[in-house]
RNA sequence: GCCUCGGUGGUGGAAUUGGUAGACACGUUGGACUUAAAAUCCAAUGAGCAGUAAUGUUCGUGCGGGUUCAAGUCCCGCCCGAGGUACCA
C-alpha cells in the first residue's frame, strides 16, 4: 500500500472540519494557553513558502499544548487594510474590499492545505465594519482621555474638565501641547465652547497637531519614507518636499517610561527589547541656554555631556529651527552668504530624514551670520545651520564639541571651524570615549567625566543658564493617513473643531468614485458626498483614515470574543484568556506594531478595559525564508549566454585574467533550472527573445547558472508556492521541511531539493508499517534497548519543542525511525508512542496511523508521551582521551569510578603509554562524564 | 550613519556551563536490485599529506590577535551579509 499523501491529507482535513476538532471552547475549568501568529496582510500574490514558517511553528506548539491538556486558543485572521489593495484600486478602479475578499479566500485555501489547527470560527479582518467599529471605539476612548502624571495613568477627560472648572489648569500635571495657555477656573468658565474644545484638544491622548510629512505635490499625497528615493517619489519620480501638515497624533510619549520599564519583565529576545529601548531613546543630560550676541534670543540646546561645554566652539541648528528667522543675521552676511543660507533651508526640506542621518561623509551647512556666547568659557562662537541636526530630536539645536563627536568633527573640518581639544592624551585628535581627563576646561580641568558632569550641572543651575533634563527620542505617533483603504475616524467638524460621533454605530468607509486625492489635495475621502456616509454630522466628516497599525494594535483581544456585538470583548473571556502566552512573528515588527500594541494595552488597562498591562508575554521571532535565485549571463550586445564557470573561474589571480567577455546578469525562472543546470530547450521557449539564443557550455556540455540568495519576489522568479510543494510532496513533508531547514529564528535560503529528505522519512515510516502491503504491526513488548531509544527520543523531542528547536526535534525522530527501520521493529507500543511524538509535526499521516492502530478519536485528544528516566540510565561512558587538547582515542569506563581510578585506567592503557614514551606528563585533567586531557 | 542579528564541509544546519567540531538531512561517488531507467536499499563522503591497508599525522568554525590544560563557544580589533530606522505590512 502506497503512501498516498494527497488522499489522506484531504481525508483528515475534511475530518477536522466536519468534526470541528479545532473549535476552542471557552471552558474556564481548563488551564488556558493562548498562542498567536502575527496575522498576515492578504496580498494579491498569495502565500509563498516563507509565510507559513511561523504558522507551522505555532501549530506544532498549539497541537503539543493541546495534547498536554491545555485549552488552546490558536486563531487566525487578516490585517486587511493597507496600501497594496489601494494601489490596485487606483490602477483598476476595483474597490479594495473586492480585491481583499478575493485575496483572503486565496490565503484561506492555501492555509487549509497545510493542515493548521486554527479555530476559523474566530477569524477577524481589520477591514470588516464589525471589527473596525471597535477600532473606532478605542479611538474614541483615546480622544476622551488625557494622561495624568500625578496618578501616572490615563483618565477620562471629564476629570480634567471638572478640575478646570474648579481650579483652572495651574495644578494640572499632564502632557499637553507646548502652546497651552495657563488659565484660572474663572477664565475657563468664561471660555466659549469652541475655546474650551480647543484647549481640551491639547490634552487629549488623540489630538490634532502640525507635523512634518513627505508631501508630493504632483501626486497630491503624502508618501511613506520608503516610497521616497533620493528626494523623488518612487512612483513617477516626482519631487517630494518635507511639509508641515495637520495630523491626528497619539500621545504615546506619555507612556514612555512605562513602555521602557515594563520591557524588563517580558520574555522577549534581548535584541527586540534593545530596539524598543533605543527607539524610546531615554538619555539624561542638561538643557543649556546660549545667549545670542546683539539680540535677546536665547537658544536652548540639549546635551548628554554637560562636562564638555568648554569644548563647544560653534553651534548648529536644524534648518527647520523655530526661531531661525530671528537668528539669521543678514547684516553680517554677504549677498552670496545670504543666498546660501536661504537656499540651504529650501534644499534641506527636500531631503528625507534617513538621508540626512546617513550622509556623514559630505556634510553640508550654512553660516547664519550670528554668534552666541559659550556660557562656560565666555567665548564668542558662530552659529551654523546644518541638516545633520534633526528637528524632532532634542531642541533642534546643538552645541558642537568637535573634539568629542565625529559629526561635529567632520563639520568643523569641512567648514574650517575652530577646534578646541579638551581631553588630556587626545590632543589634536577626535575622542568619543568616556574615560579622558578634562583639560582646557577652566574649573573642570583635571576632572573625570563623572565629576565634571556633576559640577557642570551645579554651575548651570546656580547661574540659571539651564536645567537638568531627560530627553527621549520617542515622538508622538502620527495616527492619520491621507489614504482611502483604512478605518475612517469617528469624527466630524464644527467651526473647524473636531467632535466625536456620539452614536455607538460604526462609521463605515464611504464609497467614492476614484481612490485619489481631490484636485485641491484633500485626501480621497473628501470625494464622498454627504449621502455616501453611513453617519454624517456637522460641517464635514474627517477625511483621514487610520494607519495600518490601528487594527493590528488590539486584534489579539478580539479573537477572545470575535462575534460580540455589545462590547469589544466580554470581561469574562478577557479575564480567562488574558495575555498571549506565545506570540510568533517576524522581527521586522520590533518597534512599530509591537510598541503600539503595548501602548494600546497599557491605555486600555488604565481605563479599566483590560486586566493586563502587557499584551505578549513570550515572543518568538521567526527568520525569513529567502529565495534562491538562478542567474544566467548574457554577453553584452549578443543573444549568447556564458555558463557560470566561464565568467568567474577562468583566471588565475588578477594579472593573468583570460579574456572574459563582458556579461549582463539576468534572473531566470527557477522552474526551468534543475540543480543549477539550465534546461536549454525550456529556456528558449521561456521568452520569445531567447528563441534563437546560443550558449557557451562547460566541460560537461551543460549550462550552469549562478546562484543568488535574496528575498523572494516575483521579479526575481524565485518564488516558491506552498501549493506546489503540497501537491508534489504533501503538507506533512512541507511542514517537516520548513522546520527542519534550521532554527526558527534564523533567516535561511529555501532550497527545494532538500525536501526529499523529509519526504523519504515519512515514506520510510509508512513503508515500515505496510511491509506486507496492508498495515501490519506486532503486539510484542519492547526490550531494554527499544525503551532506551524511545525514551531518549521522547526526552529530546519534548525538550526541543519546549525550547522551540524544531529542527533538532525532527532529526531525533529520524534517528528513532532509523533504529526501528534497521532492526525492523513494528512493535505496537513503540509505534503508538512514536506516532504521538510525530503528530504535531506531521498531523495527517499521524492521524491515519493512529486510526489504523485502532483508535477512534483524533490524535490531538491523546496525551503527549512523557519519558521515564529509568530507561535512560547509563553505567558506562566512552571517555575521549585527549593529548594537549586533541582527542586521540576513546576509553569506555564505568561511571562508578573515582577520579583516581579513571586516572589509573587511562595511564595504564597501552595507547597512552605509546604516546607518552620519552615525554613527561605535566598534568592530567579529568572531568567526570566529559573528557580526559593529558598535558605533555 | 545609528540600532539589532548573523558568518561552521559542495549545500541547509548540529554541538548542555568552555570539554570528542561537522549530529540529522541534501548533494556527490560507489555498490545491490532491474533488460534498462526511475524508485528503493546498502556503503563512503571536511581538506591535505604518508601508507597496499589497518592506521598515523597536519590544517580546519569570516579575518587578525589574546585568555585557557582545552575556544565554534570567552575577551580585544577588523571584514562581510541581513533586518529596523517613525506613512510598506
Amino acid at each position: 500500500m502506497e503512501y498516498n499523501f494527497n488522499f489522506l491529507e484531504k481525508k483528515w482535513q475534511d475530518y477536522w472540519q466536519e468534526n470541528n476538532v479545532f473549535k476552542t471552547e471557552d471552558n474556564y475549568n481548563k488551564e488556558k494557553f493562548y498562542i498567536l501568529d502575527m496575522f498576515p496582510y492578504p496580498s494579491g500574490s498569495g502565500l509563498h513558502v516563507g509565510h507559513p514558517l511561523g504558522y507551522i511553528a505555532s501549530d506544532i506548539i498549539a497541537r503539543y499544548k493541546k495534547m498536554q491538556g491545555f485549552n488552546v486558543l490558536h486563531p487566525m485572521g487578516y490585517d486587511s487594510f493597507g496600501l497594496p489593495a489601494e494601489q490596485y484600486a487606483i490602477q483598476t478602479g476595483q474597490h479594495p474590499s473586492l480585491t481583499t475578499e478575493k485575496n483572503k479566500s486565496v490565503y484561506r485555501k492555501q492555509l487549509d492545505k497545510i493542515g493548521f489547527s486554527f479555530d476559523w470560527e474566530r477569524e477577524v479582518s481589520t477591514s470588516d465594519p464589525e471589527y473596525y467599529k471597535w477600532t473606532q471605539w478605542i479611538f474614541k476612548q483615546l480622544f476622551n482621555s488625557y494622561y495624568c502624571n500625578i496618578d501616572n495613568k490615563a483618565l477620562p477627560i471629564s476629570n480634567l474638565t471638572e478640575e478646570f472648572e474648579k481650579n483652572g489648569n495651574f495644578e494640572v500635571q499632564s502632557p499637553c501641547d507646548e502652546d497651552t495657555p495657563k488659565f484660572t477656573s474663572k477664565e475657563w468658565n468664561d471660555f466659549t465652547e469652541d475655546k474650551k474644545q480647543t484647549i481640551l484638544l491639547k490634552y487629549r491622548l488623540a489630538y490634532l497637531s502640525e507635523t512634518m510629512v513627505n508631501w508630493c505635490e504632483e501626486l497630491g499625497t503624502v508618501l511613506a519614507n520608503d516610497e521616497v528615493k533620493d528626494g523623488l517619489s518612487e512612483r513617477g519620480g516626482h519631487p517630494v518636499k518635507r511639509k508641515m501638515m495637520l495630523q491626528w497624533m497619539l500621545r504615546i510619549t506619555s507612556y514612555k517610561d512605562r513602555l521602557l520599564n515594563d520591557l524588563n519583565d517580558l520574555d522577549w529576545t534581548e535584541s527586540i527589547k534593545d530596539m524598543q529601548r533605543n527607539w524610546i531613546g531615554k538619555s539624561e543630560g542638561a538643557s543649556i541656554f546660549f545667549q545670542l550676541i546683539d539680540s535677546d534670543v536665547k537658544i536652548e540646546v540639549f546635551t548628554t555631556r554637560p562636562d564638555t561645554v568648554f569644548g563647544a566652539t560653534f553651534m548648529v541648528l536644524c534648518p527647520e529651527h523655530k526661531e531661525i528667522n530671528k537668528i539669521i543675521n543678514v547684516k553680517n552676511l554677504s549677498i552670496e552668504q545670504k543666498k546660501q543660507v536661504f537656499d540651504y533651508i529650501e534644499d534641506s526640506s527636500l531631503k528625507s530624514e534617513r538621508d540626512r542621518m546617513s550622509n556623514n561623509k559630505d556634510m553640508t551647512g550654512a553660516f547664519t551670520g550670528s554668534y552666541a556666547i559659550n556660557p562656560f568659557s565666555g567665548e564668542t562662537i558662530p552659529i551654523w545651520i546644518s541638516d545633520y541636526v534633526l528637528s524632532d530630536y532634542g531642541t533642534g539645536a546643538i552645541m558642537s564639541v568637535p573634539c568629542g563627536d565625529h559629526r561635529d568633527w567632520q563639520f568643523a573640518k569641512k567648514f574650517n571651524l575652530k577646534l578646541k581639544f579638551i581631553f588630556k592624551d587626545y590632543q589634536y585628535q577626535l575622542y568619543e570615549g568616556d574615560n579622558a581627563i578634562l583639560v582646557n576646561s577652566g574649573f573642570l580641568d583635571g576632572k573625570t567625566k563623572k565629576e565634571a558632569t556633576r559640577e557642570a550641572i551645579n554651575f548651570i543651575i546656580e547661574n540659571e543658564i539651564g536645567e537638568l533634563k531627560t530627553n527621549y527620542k520617542i515622538r508622538d505617533a502620527v495616527f492619520s493617513r491621507q489614504r482611502y483603504w483604512g478605518e475612517p475616524f469617528p469624527i466630524y467638524y464644527k467651526n473647524n473643531i473636531p467632535y466625536l460621533i456620539e452614536s455607538d454605530e460604526v462609521v463605515e468607509l464611504p464609497s467614492i468614485d476614484k481612490y485619489l486625492p481631490t484636485a485641491e489635495g484633500e485626501p480621497p475621502l473628501a470625494r464622498a458626498k454627504k449621502s455616501d456616509w453611513s453617519q454624517f454630522y456637522g460641517e464635514r466628516m474627517d477625511y483621514n483614515t487610520m494607519p495600518g497599525w490601528a487594527g493590528s494594535s488590539w486584534y489579539f483581544i478580539r479573537y477572545m470574543d470575535p462575534k460580540n456585538k455589545k462590547e469589544f470583548v466580554s470581561k469574562g473571556k478577557l479575564d480567562y484568556w488574558g495575555q498571549v502566552d506565545v506570540y510568533v512573528g517576524g522581527a521586522e515588527h520590533a518597534v512599530g506594531h509591537l510598541l503600539y500594541s503595548r501602548f494600546w494595552t497599557k491605555f486600555l488597562f488604565d481605563r479599566g478595559f483590560v486586566p493586563f498591562k502587557e499584551p505578549f508575554k513570550k515572543m518568538i521571532n521567526q527568520g525569513m525564508i529567502l529565495g534562491r535565485s538562478n542567474i544566467v549571463y548574457r554577453i553584452k550586445g549578443e543573444n549568447k549566454f556564458l555558463t557560470q564557470e566561464k565568467i568567474a573561474g577562468d583566471f588565475v589571480g588578477d594579472s593573468l585574467r583570460i579574456e572574459v567577455p563582458e556579461v549582463v546578469s539576468m534572473n531566470v525562472d527557477t522552474s526551468i533550472v534543475k540543480n543549477d543546470i539550465l534546461d536549454l530547450t525550456l529556456f528558449k521557449k521561456w521568452r520569445k527573445e531567447f528563441k534563437d539564443a546560443e550558449f557557451i557550455l562547460n566541460e560537461n556540455n551543460e549550462y550552469k547558472c549562478g546562484v543568488e540568495i535574496e528575498k523572494m519576489s516575483k521579479s526575481k522568479f524565485n518564488v516558491e508556492n506552498p501549493d506546489d510543494i503540497v501537491e508534489e510532496f504533501g503538507a506533512d513533508s512541507l511542514r517537516l521541511y520548513e522546520m527542519f531547514l534550521g532554527p526558527i529564528t534564523q533567516s535561511k535560503p529555501w532550497n527545494k531539493n532538500g525536501i526529499s529528505g523529509c519526504f523519504n522519512f515519512l515514506q520510510k515510516y509508512w513503508k515500515l508499517l505496510h511491509q506486507k502491503g496492508d498495515f501490519f504491526i506486532e503486539d510484542v513488548k519492547m526490550n531494554k534497548q527499544d525503551l532506551k531509544v524511545l525514551h531518549s527520543t521522547i526526552k529530546k523531542v519534548t525538550e526541543d519543542i519546549n525550547s522551540y528547536s524544531f529542527n533538532t526535534a525532527i532529526s531525533s525522530l529520524m534517528i528513532c525511525l532509523k533504529y526501528m527501520h534497521v532492526n525492523n521493529i513494528v512493535k505496537k507500543d513503540m509505534i503508538q508512542c512514536f506516532n504521538l511524538l510525530l503528530s504535531p509535526f506531521a498531523p495527517h499521516v499521524a492521524e491515519e496511523i493512529h486510526q489504523k492502530l485502532g483508535n477512534n478519536n483524533s490524535v490531538v485528544f491523546e496525551n503527549f508521551p512523557s519519558f521515564e528516566e529509568k530507561h535512560l540510565t547509563e553505567t558506562t561512558y566512552d571517555y575521549p582521551i585527549s593529548f594537549n587538547g586533541k582527542v586521540r582515542f576513546k576509553l569506555n569506563l564505568s561511571l562508578d569510578l573515582s577520579i583516581d581510578q579513571i586516572k589509573e585506567k587511562v595511564l595504564s592503557d597501552e595507547r597512552t603509554i605509546s604516546k607518552t614514551t620519552d615525554l613527561e606528563i605535566k598534568k592530567i585533567i579529568i572531568i567526570p562524564r566529559k573528557i580526559v586531557n593529558i598535558v605533555l
